[in-house]
DNA sequence: TATCAACCTACCTTGTCAATAGGTAAATGA
DNA sequence: TCATTTACCTATTGACAAGGTAGGTTGATA
């Protein structure tokens, strides 16, 4: 099950997209238009402005932009900075000490197919997909 | 991430079908060979024998035995029982109350093809491929 | 009839989810 | 210069699920 850090992450990315006329959108619009806690919003973003999927300006008159096309945004992107694991088990997320079963396992290259499915169908799909 | 329920039910059943020479074969030794709480199997098993994957007796001489050949037991059977919720997201869950958000909705479509890539795949393969 | 094994139910501990709350830093307009 | 706006940072909280443990009951066999 997808997290809703996850989810509304696209949906905020979404919202940007059809909204942004090329100026900075204040986060509490968005939040509004989307029915989400503002506060909430607030601790999922920065990381998509540190990892570049969007610029950030302070102040009045700030806000956030795409900081690409849309269609240059992979869903895939979104949700693997914001979830916080897309992979199916332990052992094939970032920094995980080696499974000790792993010499003998039989289902490991069966959870990494899967894993590769998964995120090649997310980043088949950018934001202009929607 | 999928659960230890939905990978060690998965881990069972290819147990049961490289161990499986057609007698019942009981829990406790699948237990021991694959590292994993016994009193933990027990809770999760009865799912698998109710919905005909596996056939089991009681008593001595008793246990468990794949209820078909391994090529006809899709994997996706095994974790669509086992695993709380495979969908991504709440309203494409089994008994979930329609989302009010649904008319408007530009994402659902989007999480259903997932849902549908992931079964697919899952479905693809057997206990036979492993 | 003793023993074995599936099955049922309750409980417990730990951790994550999904927020809420309060404050700080930066940028702007008046 | 100062008030306002907006992004960003850091707890804290309540609810709930994950991942077991524990004990007992039922069913089948030797």
């Amino acid at each position: 099950m997808i997290s809703t850090r996850g989810r509304y992450a696209l949906r905020v990315m979404i919202d940007l997209a059809k909204n942004g006329s090329g100026d900075f959108i204040p986060m509490k619009d968005v939040a509004d238009r989307q029915g989400i806690s503002l506060k909430y919003l607030e601790q999922i973003l920065p990381v998509l402005s540190k990892n570049g999927l969007v610029e950030a300006v302070h102040g009045k008159g700030g806000g956030y932009k795409l900081a690409k096309d849309p269609s240059d945004i992979k869903v895939g992107e979104v949700l693997r900075l914001t979830e916080k694991e897309l992979a199916p088990v332990a052992c094939l997320a970032e920094g995980s000490a080696a499974c000790e079963r792993m010499p003998k396992c039989v289902t490991i290259s069966f959870w990494k197919e899967y894993n590769e499915v998964v995120n090649e169908f997310l980043d088949s799909k950018t934001l202009a997909d929607f």
